[in-house]
DNA sequence: TTTTGCGCTCCCCGCCGCGGAGTGCTAAAT
DNA sequence: ATTTAGCACTCCGCGGCGGGGAGCGCAAAA
């Protein structure tokens, strides 16, 4: 990838024209010219001056013109210098904090608690709002029970990390007896507290050495168990981005050309491309912003991707961000990602 | 609402180009004037006479024209005699009805299952899918456990017809002991095989009666009980629409109108109307299609709906149908339609 | 270094005119 | 009594044309 432009490289000027061109097109969405933006920008300059500032900017890269004699408009180098090092952050209104506030408040399960914060983020951005869901480094498993359903069905009851329950039945070769069943508090004992893949590991691998050493009953919980593990490792956990507000890019005339539109939502169902680029900015300290071909996937041209990762109980849990044309307010949608993401984070800390 | 137009008021003849006129129309999007018509369908007539049964077809509400000097193009009411009358309904490739059997082999749980079905549909109509949840009427609760979080944070499973789980935290407003916990078995005794709802109301109003009845620890499971009922009171199912294909709808250049295009989306987003039109077809016997501005809903208008119920062991458990432009394939969307219903309907049979 | 002036490019928009497809009507043909 | 042929007419779509506007680059003047 070519250098990206520093700011120190530039005449105080030239970031000021430039900045103010940026800003304009982000208003309108249409080139700006050299008139347009002697008049406006505070400096008394002529349009003939601006000319050769503007065709300087071009020749670094961070400008281009759609024809010969049309006005300027930003490149993705021109935004990625923008939003480095001219953008002055909005400050947020209190009312809007206290919206965000009232939406987090953590009033029922982790799953809605979701869902809340990517349609808050579409909302009040008007842009596509996406959440990861959290996925903790470590799960530690606090329970587990065994349910007869019938004499072969059994519902398998795991609670990991204090809040999440997973359920699944299992089928099992032979009829287990409720006295059986009832066995399963030792497994408790044993791995209660322990992390996950390592009580999985342990069920799986090392069925063999804790056979000898139990007895019968306890034999047959961890034969269930085993079964329930192993069906557990098959369930792909692939529903853990939360999108919403995709309508909301449907009346960004700025491409109303329906399939770059319909590629974008394709991708957003697949989920694959944009988790991709999520995980990468997890371990970002804060806000990360992917502008259009940036972020390496062409569906992503001319979009533009604000994330911030969010964290709880000092554990990095996941990311959440919104999508948009690169021409976007970024002013106003970083500082709405980040305090999103911290008060996420909170919401998510241990509570009680 | 005007009546709808018998095949028998009309000549074979009229009929027959009326097929032929709209069979055109749906496979190119074309208004389709007299000329083509005269030499693809084929009575040997001229022009000028199909241009005499037009006009009369136009009077009666059947077709219109876009203006003047096009050609014509069905009306709902067109489509309506059509579907109901004229349709000669494909029979299916015996490839495809193996893939949708194998798709829909009950391999795993329930939502997995419906979510396949709806996106199976999808693909095969190259439209939008959408399958309502089954909402059983009467859901015999099978056991309820409690498992004990911390002393006040206690996690319920309610066990519901033999398949379904739902658990959900509930935070006491006093410590309960495992002893306290181990009642809860006690409850399973008299209610298990009962109706939720009547499980529900025993429990949250029957207190007083029972409390007097029975020991103390037995007192504390019906306390918990009540918390637990209660909470779940307000757990609305609104999310019992499962949607796909969405995408498919973006590349009916039929309506690129994007905003038109936008607000069927949002419908399927809030879920409401296209919720109620389901429901509308859930008693009907087999196929229902609700063509256009027949629906009742205008984010419907040039949207036809293709619906059939399914069944399982006797009992209406949903709905499930396909969304595309009124301009459809309906002899093949119909029968695949149906043979999902009947398919996925085989799937949920109790199994085993 | 900045500004002025000038010639030039390209888009956008409205206009015109034309060919094509289709209609409705009337009069002739069957 | 139908069906057909003929004819005048309507309307869309398209390409070409021309002018106005916005903008550019360059060179020469300030």
């Amino acid at each position: 990838m070519v250098s990206n432009i520093d700011s120190s490289q530039l005449s105080e000027r030239s970031l000021h024209l430039f900045k103010s061109l940026v800003e304009h097109f982000i208003e309108d969405g249409a080139p700006v010219g050299s008139r347009t933006l002697a008049r406006d920008s505070k400096l008394n300059l002529s349009p003939a001056t601006i000319r050769n500032v503007m065709a300087d900017l071009e020749a670094l890269g961070l400008l281009n013109s759609p024809h010969i004699s049309a006005g300027r408009v930003p490149t993705a180098r021109g935004y990625r210098l923008f939003v480095d090092s001219l953008l002055s952050v909005d400050h947020l209104d209190s009312t809007e904090v206290e919206q965000i506030a009232r939406e987090l408040a953590p009033k029922d399960d982790v799953p809605a608690l979701m869902q809340r914060a990517s349609s808050m983020l579409s909302d009040i951005t008007r842009l596509a709002g996406v959440v990861m869901l959290p996925r903790p480094e470590q799960s530690r498993l606090r329970q587990i029970e065994f349910v007869a359903l019938s004499a072969r069905r059994i519902l398998v009851i795991l609670v990991v990390n204090e809040r999440e329950v997973q359920n699944r039945i299992i089928n099992t070769a032979r009829d287990f007896s409720p006295a059986e069943l009832q066995q399963v508090s030792n497994l408790n004992e044993i791995f209660a507290g322990k992390e996950l893949n390592y009580v999985r590991a342990t069920i799986l691998d090392e069925l063999e050495k804790m056979k000898e050493q139990v007895n019968q009953s306890m034999q047959a919980a961890i034969e269930m168990a085993q079964t329930a593990f192993d069906a557990e490792a098959t369930t792909k956990p692939d529903d853990d981005l939360l999108f919403s507000g995709q309508t909301n890019l449907m009346d960004v005339a700025e491409l109303a050309d329906i399939d770059r539109l319909k590629k974008l939502f394709e991708s957003f169902n697949q989920k694959r491309d944009i988790l991709h680029l999520l995980e990468q900015a997890i371990n970002a300290d804060g806000i990360q912003i992917f502008i259009g071909e940036e972020s390496g996937y062409d569906v992503l041209d001319n979009y533009s991707v604000v994330t911030a990762p969010y964290e709880a109980d000092g554990q990095m849990l996941g990311v959440l961000g919104v999508i948009g044309p690169t021409r976007m307010h970024y002013e106003r949608v970083i500082p709405i990602v980040d305090i999103t993401a911290r008060m996420l984070g909170c919401a998510l800390n241990t509570r009680n």
